[in-house]
DNA sequence: AATCTATTTAAATAAAATTTTAAATAGGTG
DNA sequence: CACCTATTTAAAATTTTATTTAAATAGATT
């Protein structure tokens, strides 16, 4: 839940794609899985990962549970990269 | 050497920290190392994670080595994240 | 040349992150 | 209610990453 979390979550290659295929939409972990060559449990750590470093977000239905995006977090690691001078962002 | 790198490199605070010092200049390992609480040996190898990454720069004057900030591969970097929308970072 | 200073490299160790395996939970369905 | 499906949790095993310790390198100083 901050700065570190966010770059320590976003350094894994699973969790970054993971992200990129909720940009579609919502998923449930299982849908996820599928796409990814994972088990169950160990996705089910990532996810962890992502929601406590409040990358997701997730909600039941029925007896699935749904995850999705939250961007918000991002701003927050924007601030940090353009200390470094961030003229060249404009386009 | 690619964006996975610079992730991984970035997940460490004290690397994000040498980053941030070194905006005000260029300096030698052994200043670094007084900067932070940490043996040369170690250092060290966070300086190679970091050049290795391309997001320093090294070179040798008498019996220093100097580093410096190389500030291009973020640009990488934000790439990826504004594939999240990156509509707010406009200011 | 001998030695000192700054730094790296290598090997061993320690610590942290990830995966696996097995068992638990919780909500639907027959 | 007994059972199936989706998912998580817990503990152990594995893998990866970081630190320590000791030795090596390279250039400066005497």
């Amino acid at each position: 839940m901050g700065l570190a979390d966010t770059f320590k979550v976003l350094s894994d290659p699973l969790r970054r794609n993971i992200l990129v295929c909720l940009k579609e939409g919502k998923l449930t972990a299982g849908e996820i899985a599928d796409k990814f060559n994972i088990t169950p449990a160990a996705l089910s750590y990532h996810l962890k990962l992502l929601k406590n470093a409040d990358l997701i977000m997730e909600y039941k239905l029925k007896n699935y549970i749904y995850y999705e995006l939250n961007t918000s977090v991002f701003d927050e690691l924007i601030i940090w990269i353009n200390q470094f001078g961030g003229e060249n962002n404009e386009k």
